[in-house]
DNA sequence: CACACATTCAACCAGTTGGTTGACAATCCG
DNA sequence: CGGATTGTCAACCAACTGGTTGAATGTGTG
């Protein structure tokens, strides 16, 4: 669970992949059709596809001599929890803090 | 702001870093509490401080000799917007489209 | 069968990461 | 002042990234 975190978060650290789930969100793509918004050869995207897929971001099936990508969301969700629990979190606790703070600091 | 999601996402993508933010969400801690609970050097612990840093997720401020490092929330929060428009939209759409690709493969 | 198509694989490349060490700098303490 | 504390900086290392090429693989098409 904690190195899902580690590969949901890298997975999503990337301009490209993202605009590629993005573009899967619109329905099932072939590698080449994530290739071409990006100008990339099929080889570079089909790396960045198995960096989505070890995510668990992302499932394939082999459609004629094509390989058909389509989204799954579960660990956008997982993310999301731990996103939202320190979310929370700090805002809950960061007010006094920082208050305790800027008092001992005298002003920024 | 497009960069902005890649530094928070790749700041996130290390258990090292999601370890120390969580023991900054305790109060405010210098570098070297930072790396003891890692078995880390300063300098270690200092590049990840630099790179939570860069992502705005991290301020510091000296006092006598320490550097003492503090949350900051924000980006947490542009990642998390990210994550629940996406989160939103697919857990919407995905319900239709997976019932199409069923249909189509004929059972998984 | 031969060929085009969609993709993968292996090799390579420059740049980045996570980590170390060792030298240096700033600050407190006696 | 001298020393200990708390770092930073620069150099280095092995491993990984994002990307390319070119050769192979698997699959539909004539």
């Amino acid at each position: 669970m904690v190195e899902r975190l580690d590969t949901t978060f890298h997975a999503l650290a990337d301009r490209t992949r993202r605009g590629m789930l993005a573009t899967l969100a619109a329905g099932e793509k072939s590698i080449g059709e994530l290739a071409e918004p990006h100008a990339m050869t099929f080889a570079g995207a089909s790396k960045h596809v198995k960096v989505l897929e070890r995510a668990g971001l992302v499932e394939r099936r082999r459609v004629g001599r094509s390989q058909l990508c389509r989204l799954r969301a579960a660990p956008l969700h997982e993310a999301d929890q731990w996103l939202r629990k320190w979310e929370r979190f700090w805002n809950t606790h960061l007010d006094a803090l920082e208050a305790l703070i800027e008092a001992d600091k005298g002003g920024e």
